[in-house]
RNA sequence: GCCGGGAUAGCUCAGUGGUAGAGCAGCUCACUCGUAAUGAGCAGGCCGAGGGUUCAAGUCCCUUUCCCGGCUCCA
């Protein structure tokens, strides 16, 4: 039962239930069904009855309203060859094959012809037949994309599902009757190819969600609003934060004023950080010889997403894709010994990648970005301890910028490897150590690795609940064999170092994108752009609000003066707009008394405070980052 | 890269083959004002770029760049 509580399948007493409750299918036996089917459920059968409040139920609800979406698009568009609909995570959607495409005012019409179906409130019907027998069905009909299903299934016997006309290939289980959806929307048309692969057709896909209620629509819808208004993008131009320019080209950013200073402050973060914990800081450059990544491999892996190579004195050179080749010549610029190790190298370090054009997406997907890249190469015996500092660092910094919450998953050994099936085991074993060590519940994700070495991957999750991986911490032991590394041991022998690549923020773009709408514009004073604004309230407070504007900035605080000649309610509205954290207001009563009046970003009043306790106040925040 | 939709003033957008518009922002002037929009005036455009059809193109056609929603991809 929905309630944890379990009944005898007494037909009675389960009818009784399913009555009663809100039950969308039942699960007999761990296996879900139709609530149709209960009565076929023998005597001792375990039955639990599933509601739209489990997955399982929302699922079944949703894959409903995609059979009744098409059943619309078949009745108002004969010509749709009607593909795959299953549900998705927040609801739905169908493919069509068509030769004209939909339009937003066929959306509408379809929405209308569905609700007829669900107010007709049909009964969903299940019909068992061959495999074969559906096959020449389907063949009758035209459904050549479910003729092509068919023919990939390996069973005897398929089941469709009927309702008022219209049959559709489907597992199951389904609603019992059409107007049982409540509550639902077509969201988007998009293509798709079919069967995700782009040397297939490209169909048409249209986006849709249910829910139970109305409400519970609505603040689905709202949360969509929600996305909406954070969108980096959006934020970005309101914000002054970074633009793109039709002229420059796609996929590369141009960092506005507000943006650049947000960054600076980012990096300078990163760097003092990383230089405490005894990583040195490098810079590499941003072309080199092709051959570097010939030989690391990237080339061969690769090249689809690399800039082609440029010709320079007959050599070919290519825009870096890469940092570590660059680290590791500088770890060879040197013999090294066992006491060397770990020896860690960091940089923010800018690469071009080419992305495909359609694929695109603010910051978040670029063609330029900047990795907060490091390397550190040190001997397997050191692994264990590096990966746990590696994730105290990573979670140290992942919680600064706000990001409490995250999901971690270890990737194993894929069936493509370098390196013995010895070292991946204990390299493998090492990272579960560490992330033991420190506590850390993780998912597993076998095969998952790359060929190189096993890995341990950060998502995430900001404060609309989303995920975004950022952070991953990778074992190599492919490029030091490639690039010949060693390293002196204390036998007197040499000796190859592991590799680990990692990366905290993985994109200081992407990073910078997820913290806007994390944030919403919002962002703690540390990060703001402007931190404080002061106010005048008429031309003669000039002057006063001009010192407090020299004393802010020489205490290391950004701070501007607007003495434009507007009312204050115009000034703060306008600095509220900008999400400034700090309004100074300059009045007759401020100047008098050499005090300052403020006012915080959601409204509240302090002070009125001396020029030297405000900063008091707002270089202990910065200092505290929140 | 593929499918679909777009690009008009700094921003948001109207303009269905016949004289390029609005609001906000900007600038100027007046008002010198106490916690989210004072008023008036002015200026602002190669209608993304290139080609074509037409007496006439922001509007129709082709090409191209860039953007948006997806698909595929993501070291």
């Amino acid at each position: 039962m929905p309630d944890g509580k379990e009944v005898t399948t007494a037909q009675a007493d389960v009818w009784d239930a399913v009555k009663s409750s809100r039950a969308i299918a039942a699960r007999v036996n761990a296996e879900l069904i139709d609530l149709g089917m209960l009565q076929q459920a023998s005597d001792d059968a375990v039955v639990e009855l599933v509601s739209f409040d489990s997955e399982a139920g929302k699922e079944i609800y949703r894959h409903s309203t995609s059979h009744i979406l098409a059943h619309a698009v078949k009745e108002l568009f004969p010509d749709a060859k009607p593909a795959i609909g299953p549900a998705t995570e927040d609801g739905f959607y169908y493919d069509f094959d068509r030769d004209i495409p939909f339009t937003p005012e066929d959306l509408l019409k379809i929405e209308k012809k569905m609700q007829e179906i669900i107010k007709a409130n049909t009964p969903f019907v299940r019909k068992d037949i061959s495999r074969l027998d559906a096959i020449e069905l389907f063949k009758k009909s035209g459904d050549t994309y479910k003729v092509e299903i068919l023919e990939g299934i390996d069973a005897e016997n398929v089941s469709l599902y009927e309702e008022n006309g219209f049959v559709d290939l489907c597992r199951g289980p389904h609603i019992q009757r059409t107007g049982r959806i409540k509550a639902f929307k077509l969201l988007s048309i998009a293509g798709a190819y079919w069967r995700g692969d782009s040397n297939n057709k490209m169909l048409q896909r249209i986006y849709g969600t249910a829910f139970e209620t109305k409400d519970d629509l609505k603040a689905y819808l709202d949360f969509l609003e929600e996305v909406k208004k954070r969108d980096h993008r959006r934020l970005g131009r309101e914000l002054d934060l970074f633009s793109f320019d039709e002229n420059i080209g796609a996929g590369l950013i141009l960092w506005h004023p507000n943006g650049s200073i947000m960054r600076k402050t980012i990096e300078d973060f990163w760097r003092d950080e990383h230089i405490k914990a005894d990583y040195h800081i490098l810079f590499t450059p941003h072309i080199a010889q092709l051959k570097l990544w010939e030989q690391s491999g990237h080339w061969e892996f690769y090249r689809d997403s690399m800039y082609d190579p440029m010709q320079i004195d007959n050599v070919a050179y290519e825009l870096k894709p890469m940092n570590c080749p660059f680290h590791i010549s500088i770890y060879k610029s040197s013999l090294r010994s066992y006491r060397n190790l770990p020896i860690r190298y960091a940089e923010l370090g800018t690469v071009y990648r080419y992305e495909k054009s359609g694929v695109l997406h603010g910051l978040l997907r670029v063609r330029g970005f900047t990795q907060d890249d490091a390397h550190i190469f040190c001997r397997e015996d050191q692994i264990e301890d590096e990966i746990q500092n590696i994730l105290n660092f990573t979670l140290f910094v992942l919680n600064t910028f706000g990001f409490e919450k995250y999901d971690i998953y270890l990737s194993t050994q894929p069936e493509k490897f370098v390196g013995t099936p010895e070292i991946w085991e204990r390299s493998t074993d090492a990272l579960k150590k560490a992330l033991d060590a420190r506590g850390l519940s993780y998912q597993v994700d076998e095969g998952g690795g790359a060929f190189y070495g096993p890995k341990i991957d950060i998502k995430i999750k900001d404060a609309l609940n989303r995920s975004w991986q950022c952070s991953t911490i990778q074992v190599d032991f492919n490029n030091p064999e490639r690039f010949d590394l060693g390293y002196r041991g204390s036998d007197g022998a040499e000796h190859r170092p592991i590799m680990i690549h990692r990366a905290l923020m993985g994109s200081l773009e992407r990073f910078f994108g997820i913290l806007i709408e994390h944030y919403a514009g919002i962002f703690p004073l540390w990060l703001a752009p402007m931190q404080v604004s002061v106010l005048t309230i008429a031309e003669r407070h000039t002057e006063y609000a001009a010192e407090i504007v020299a004393a802010l900035k020489s205490a290391g605080i950004r701070a501007e003066i607007n003495a434009d000649n507007e009312k204050i309610g115009y000034k703060i509205r306008e600095a509220t707009l900008r999400k400034v954290p700090y309004l100074a207001i300059i009045g007759d009563k401020e100047a008098e008394e050499k005090k300052i009046t403020v006012r915080k970003r959601d409204g509240e009043n302090i002070g009125p405070f001396t020029t030297a306790e405000f900063i008091g106040i707002i270089v202990e925040e910065i200092k505290r980052r929140k």
